[in-house]
DNA sequence: CATCAATCCTGATCGC
DNA sequence: TGCGATCAGGATTGAT
């Protein structure tokens, strides 16, 4: 399931293969599920972005001036959402539900589930992408800082909050539960103290930092399974503590892991390391 | 406004 | 071995 260090990795991947292109045509059959990408017919590339878990590929006429180095100014944006199984391939498959094609060669969006979501819009117009409008800072930018605390204090359960993608972005149900865990937090903890605010920052830069580098997480032997265009696999799946591991020992104390379900997402967390402070009133 | 549940999807896995 | 039931979950929408 791509969470930001898998949509990442997607980023650093497919950038050489689309950057300086020109796009000749968007293939698909659901233009419900990516829309307007009619648009980027004949536009280049002039760079990829992301934000959260929202890959950007930006447009510009394909006629414009090649600039070298430094993204050139551009008056689209390619937006795509990997949803739960959504992954570039270099060749077409059963799953294929877009296939790009560029000056270049094609790429194809393979997504088993059908969770993607693809738009073309003009830049940082996400009116219809409430979710994207209302994003909250990076987790590894200067933008997010340990005031965050103030907003902790406030919030409900502390696992749904975090998936809301407001307090910070990027961060899906592996890494938040890979996340409470380092910060020795409960997943329905609410209000948080200053001191354990502090504790999540850290764990939430330090899981989301070493995932990246590791390429994201790669689960299971499926095909819907999160993979790099090239079949690779990451690595991050084995620095999991707790996701998935539901009735294994805990690394830190050996108690049991404990499964459950919180804000209708499989959930795991250990009750010895993470317990729930009552609120004294 | 906040919280919660339903919805979309289909391959993998589970239970009998 | 087969087959139906259940599980997985990010973002959005609708309900409370």
């Amino acid at each position: 399931m791509p969470e930001l260090p898998e949509v990442e990795t997607t980023r650093r991947k497919i950038e050489p293969l689309l950057l300086g292109r020109t796009i000749l045509e968007v293939q698909h059959d659901a233009p419900h599920k990516y829309r307007d990408t009619h648009l980027a017919a004949g536009r280049r590339v002039t760079g990829l972005s992301r934000r959260g878990k929202y890959l950007m590929l930006h447009l510009a006429a394909a006629e414009a001036a090649h600039d070298q180095g430094a993204d050139s100014p551009h008056d689209l944006e390619f937006i795509v959402h990997l949803g739960m199984t959504g992954g570039f391939r270099l060749e077409g498959g059963k799953h294929t539900r877009v296939t790009l094609r560029t000056d270049a060669g094609d790429l194809y969006f393979d997504d088993p589930r059908r969770f993607g979501k693809m738009a073309v819009v003009r830049p940082g117009e996400y009116a219809g992408m409430p979710t994207l409008a209302a994003m909250g800072p990076e987790p590894l930018s200067d933008d997010f800082r340990e005031d965050f605390a103030a907003l902790a204090a406030q919030a409900g359960a502390v696992k749904p909050w975090l998936l809301s993608q407001k307090p910070v972005s990027g961060v899906g149900n592996i890494y938040a539960d890979e996340s409470l865990w380092l910060a020795g937090l409960h997943p329905t903890q609410t209000r948080l103290t200053r001191d354990e605010a502090g504790r999540l920052y850290h764990a939430v830069r330090d899981v989301m930092g070493r995932a990246v580098e590791a390429g994201g997480s790669s689960l299971g032997k499926g095909e819907g399974n999160y993979r790099q265009h090239d079949g690779l696999s990451g690595l991050f799946q084995h620095a999991h503590n707790v996701y998935g591991k539901g009735g294994e020992p805990c690394p830190r104390c050996g108690t049991p892991i404990e499964k459950s379900v919180v804000a209708q997402r499989g959930t795991h967390h250990c009750p010895q390391c993470q317990p729930l402070r009552r609120e004294t009133v």
